[in-house]
DNA sequence: CTGAGTTACGATTTGCGTAACGATC
DNA sequence: GATCGTTACGCAAATCGTAACTCAG
């Protein structure tokens, strides 16, 4: 049993059993994999892979197992290179952060750009997806840290800790009705196309909990994944935008943003780590810039921590800061 | 990085950093571990072993948490290597026992004719040590399930399991006044010579805190880990023993034994099994031949349970079996 | 016929063992 | 001076890539 073997069968599972692509992501040939997956399976005495012809086709139960367990040793392994690059040089290394546009767009460069002040020889890496796939890719080992607002706490190997949290608010182009007024209601806004995230993308469900819960039912006719986005067709006067505070917060002189904060959730932004995962020294650094009160001590214990409600409960008596 | 020498720098560790040592017991030759610890070395960049001159003199603090990480590895490779094997023949297999001399000559003797008789492909081997060792053993992934009274439950990657209770009775000669006596007592027993288990064994401290309770101080002139031991001096008429109850069901025919139950605390033997062991289909078996009520259901819950308590409170309302 | 995996084969690399060397206790 | 690790060297095996082959849709 070779570990690159072991890396061989992980890849092609997750890579929908195409060998071919699996080798030109590896930047090996195809052939090379193939023999290897073979030699293995010998070894093993089972097949990992089952085959119809030349095609794999599915994972034999025994196989799925087995590339589980693989999965688990290359993220070890992954973990020893972290640990000597600490200790050969803890200025150096790589950060890959999984998130979401808004968080990238928003929240994040402020806080990377003072990170990378501090660690120059830090490569960092962004990696963006829907909140399901940045915890996939966290979860996989892909990524270091998963940085959303909703959907990620369904891992049971991701530790979940939250950041902070925020609300929403409307915008409008400057001549809109609604810019006169003082306090908007939720009946109010029902009464214009509205334009706002897809749903699972940062704290969409509260929105609708809100209609809902007012019993109303509101023309949502643009979705967009994507603050920048949503602005752009209210400006083209589709509808009237809801979205997060912190991305109202740029000068967007021909639209109003109009605070909402009193009618919807507030939102929590969390950040997902996988368990077991080598914290490089400078991880701590970087998640405290993101949220003074997850210091190195309370990350440890975070950890450490063997279910979700022990983690929680560290949590409940704390006023998480507004952005 | 090889998983190889992962292997080689893990069992350099586990002996004494000696590599000529090491390359012995891995029947292969010196160099070739120097070299492939070296080119590890190289390839993550730290010392793994510090030197002085050409001897390893100590593991750096880099390379204790390497080794750890590297030893989590090679576990993990075996349990590829049982989850292979469960899948292509359930029947065949190894199952190593780390025991102490009481369960290996008294207990179970019945359990593993039993056993062997259902599994003839499975090749059983028992291990001996004190229950330190033993918990070591497992620990390590040289053995797969501990069994034994005292200390092995301080492993926190062990998980421990009650599986019977027993209690003590008093050997004497044929010819001895206590011979006699309806009922023993602790002042009685403190009046002559006392032969027992070493302390760490077989449930010794239970025999040490009763007399202590009592304020008495016995005269343990002789103390052995082995009950054939202390039954042998009983003989020659060193003094009278105190043993495992299970351990004078045998036809002795020159030692009467007395019933101490009403004097003692009772001991419980128990189960240690590392956490994260795939368990083969043949374990769960052994295991409920040895306790009738850790059944799969009951072990896979206990393995999954993250802390102590859980696992306590599990077998707080059981009576245990006697033995 | 195309897209995919397997087989065949040769070149390079890697791993291992023996033997000689160097250092430590 | 005995023990132990390192270096040197050569053989054997494994790995990888190219090219030819073959099977499924």
């Amino acid at each position: 049993m070779k570990l690159q073997q072991l890396r061989y069968i992980w890849e092609v599972a997750h890579h929908d059993l195409n060998v071919s692509a699996t080798a030109q992501s590896l930047f090996t040939s195809q052939p090379g994999i193939s023999k290897q997956i073979r030699l293995l399976e010998d070894e093993l005495g089972i097949e990992i892979f089952a085959r119809s012809g030349k095609h794999l086709t599915r994972i034999t139960p025994a196989g799925k197992v087995v590339i589980d367990l693989a999965g688990e040793m290359l993220r070890t392994a992954d973990n020893i290179k972290r640990v000597a690059q600490e200790f050969s040089n803890e200025k150096r290394g790589d950060l890959v952060l999984a998130t979401t546009h808004t968080q990238a767009r928003f929240i994040l460069p402020e806080i990377i750009s003072q990170f990378m002040d501090k660690y120059p020889d830090v490569t960092l890496s962004l990696k963006q997806g829907t909140p399901p796939q940045i915890a996939q890719m966290v979860s996989d080992g892909e990524a270091d840290l998963a940085i959303a607002t909703e959907s990620i706490a369904n891992y049971n190997d991701l530790v979940t800790l939250p950041c902070y949290q925020w609300n929403r608010c409307i915008l409008v182009p400057k001549d809109h009705p609604l810019a006169q007024e003082k306090k908007i209601t939720l009946e109010k806004l029902a009464e214009y196309p509205l334009v706002t995230y897809i749903s699972g993308f940062t704290g969409r469900a509260k929105v609708d909990e809100a209609f809902a819960k007012a019993e109303l039912e509101p023309r949502i006719v643009f979705t967009a994944a994507d603050s920048d986005v949503i602005k752009t067709y209210v400006r083209l006067g589709v509808g009237i935008g809801i979205v997060a505070h912190m991305a109202a917060d740029e000068l967007d002189q021909d639209l109003i943003a109009l605070d909402a904060s009193h009618l919807f959730e507030p939102s929590i932004t969390r950040l997902g780590i996988r368990r077991g995962t080598f914290m490089r020294g400078y991880f701590y650094d970087f998640i405290e810039k993101l949220a003074a009160h997850l210091d190195r001590d309370t990350l440890d214990q975070a950890l450490a921590a063997g279910s979700r409600q022990e983690i929680d409960q560290m949590f409940s008596a704390l006023e998480l800061p507004k952005r």
